[in-house]
DNA sequence: AGCGTAAGCGTACGCCGTACGCTAAGATGG
DNA sequence: CCATCTTAGCGTACGGCGTACGCTTACGCT
């Protein structure tokens, strides 16, 4: 016995999405990475490229997990549902907000971009709205991502932050921000779903619209 | 002569910032800061209450750049200012894209929500409207500058570039990621300026139509 | 048995953020 | 004018980081 199964890039990958998934990006060293897998930090160089490829290659193993719809007819609820999953995959890995636009896109950022792009484009978007709507939708999804994340990502007790944030807050100048705040505070009819849902039908009625004008 | 004007966390992050924008985050360490001001490193603790809260201060000094567009009547143009305000800030700082949600709030941006927040609200807009036409001037706006920063940030000869990643790509199996990167390549009709405004246009139409509806 | 190849790792270097405590200069009160 | 207190600046040091370099060990060949 004792002989340790051998290390390969995927388990390291592996080994630094746990790492990552509970502890942030920041829990993520090459020594902590190798501890992980009982092995060196040095070891981990024959399998990968540095840090910096790691964590690209953490990111294109996380994105490989969002449901690209693929036998999906209706354009509209394919893109609905990819950029759903997209969402849930981000705040299962919270740590993806700071960092999966920063680097080169891998296999599954393209793939996810040609599923998104093959939706507008076979239900009859031209290229150019096309190309706004994959912006506008991975904006969406991405913005929706760093919110939620940000805020129930370093607070645990939302409610309790958010009452904190309000006192500090002069609400006789920033009576809006005061609003604005209470109202991510109310818990009942505005969920995630409805909030995430909300903005993105409005984009895509956008879309329709522009589609359907040409 | 000889002695130095004396440190001060006002002079401590107009450095933080220089650095930031020649060389990016990485460039910014406490004693790259001190250096730049014929200082120590230790000698910025008097003044700055550690490195997070250094770049915090960063982020919010250059919040404060962006026209808020106060004396502005229409709420639609109103917001088209803040919102183009505050891309081109934030593509004149590459560095804030990264970072510009990961801090709590400081007063600048409280403000900068305060004056979209009014402006949708003073222009007719329902409580909840308003909040997610907010989000959604946010997420735009940062979708937009982080697009814009990745893109020439790490790339000086973006044509080149692109290029290379078309090259690199198997246009067979994703032939829609090909088409959208040759769209960013063409120079004349979609320009920066067009391509932000039609993003923005299509999300504010929606809000204009939501708001007459009720 | 001998050997080539490659996986694993020990060591060390130059960075980083920052805790702790000293020095020296200026402010204050007599 | 001196004594005392305050505070800006900094020297040193510690633990952690990414990783260059080269050694060792284990394994698959012939």
């Amino acid at each position: 016995m004792s002989t340790r199964t051998p290390l390969s890039e995927e388990r390291i990958v592996a080994a630094a999405v746990d790492l990552a998934d509970d502890g942030g990006l920041e829990a993520v060293s090459m020594r902590s990475v190798a501890a992980e897998l009982d092995a060196r930090a040095m070891s981990l160089y024959r399998h990968v490229d540095g840090k910096e490829a790691l964590v690209a290659a953490m990111i294109d193993a996380v994105l490989g997990e969002i449901d690209l719809a693929e036998a999906e007819a209706d354009w509209r609820t394919a893109v609905g549902r990819i950029a759903r999953s997209a969402y849930e995959v981000i705040v299962r890995h919270p740590w993806m907000a700071q960092v999966w636009l920063a680097v080169r896109p891998g296999i599954h950022r393209i793939q996810l971009m040609e599923a998104l792009l093959g939706a507008f484009r076979r239900g009859g978007c031209s290229r150019r709205l096309s190309h706004h709507a994959l912006h506008a939708v991975q904006n969406h999804v991405l913005g929706h991502a760093i919110t939620k994340v940000t805020f129930d990502g370093a607070i645990e007790d939302l409610e309790e932050e958010g009452r904190r944030f309000l006192e500090g807050l002069d609400e006789e100048a920033h009576p809006y921000v005061a609003e604005h705040v209470v109202e991510h505070l109310e818990p009942s009819d505005g969920d995630d779903r409805s909030d995430f849902d909300f903005g993105l039908d409005l984009l895509l009625d956008g879309v329709e619209r522009l589609r359907r004008s040409g």
